[in-house]
DNA sequence: GTAGATTGTGGATAATTGTGGGGATAATCT
DNA sequence: AGATTATCCCCACAATTATCCACAATCTAC
């Protein structure tokens, strides 16, 4: 299980460090997609492997459910770490993701979050003053 | 298992390179044909047999099911890679997917496509737009 | 606090891959 | 038949990518 939330640079070559308690869960590969609000999901072999099933179950047949899946299978990337623990995101998704310099890498249990530092601030901003407003909202209700 | 996202040009013989990773896959052949979306989908020998079963076991008493069949069987086309893993796409399917130069490869799990460059961004815009059915859809998956 | 190990970051070198072209052979046209 | 065109096989080479090594900063253990 993924948790824990940390910051690394990119080098100039587009390398990214993972956490090293991570490293040894994708020793054996690692698969990066596009996931939601501009982030990318990086998964483990084997969670991928999961998820690529029943995303490819879906009917060929139907409009969305082609785009769905042209996504998140054709813009998933096997990828691994090179020793130091370090892997190369191809450029489509960093420029999906709006990755630059700065990135914040975030365990979300079974799956881990890559995003650029200032999405990552800017959404957390947004769902802390959200929280806010739902905590109020529930104290109106007498919680 | 196909994923990922490549970018090609076409040389002005026509020829395709094929992402290394997909190489060894079509080793024993592949099969082009019409896909949908003005794409062509590109199948390694034996899901081409799979497919084309299904297909074929449409009813012919159905009008969508003979232009299906038309379109995915009629178009079809057997081919193999030369040793630079490259491979030489024939011109009326060339003509129907619009592919001028530049072109992308993706692997959608069995299979891979070919689209124009331009015609990809542009579907790929309309598409991701929709992000909250996107983020639909994964959850309805369980992520 | 000090020594050793670990980790983040940067480069150098070696291997692979993308792309181009030449020439031989086969197919097509006049 | 001869000429023209297309197709396949080989080689070549620049550019990209993977692999390995280096080192400073940080952390851990005693």
């Amino acid at each position: 299980m993924f948790i824990g939330e940390f910051k690394y640079t990119l080098d100039n070559k587009g390398r990214l460090a993972l956490p090293a308690k991570f490293r040894k869960d994708f020793s054996e590969g690692a698969v990066v997609t596009r996931g939601l609000d501009n982030s990318l999901f990086l998964f483990t072999k084997s969670e991928w492997e999961k998820l690529a099933q029943k995303i490819a179950a879906l009917p060929l047949s139907q409009a969305d459910a082609r785009a769905f899946s042209r996504l998140m299978l054709g813009g998933a990337m096997d990828i691994q770490l090179d020793k130091q623990g370090r892997l190369l995101i191809p450029e489509y998704l960093r420029n999906y993701a709006k990755i630059s310099k700065k990135v914040v890498v975030a365990g979300v249990f079974s799956r881990v979050e890559i995003w650029d530092e200032n999405l990552w601030n800017e959404y957390k901003k947004n769902t802390e003053s959200q929280s806010d407003q739902i905590a109020e909202r529930l104290s109106n209700l007498g919680i």
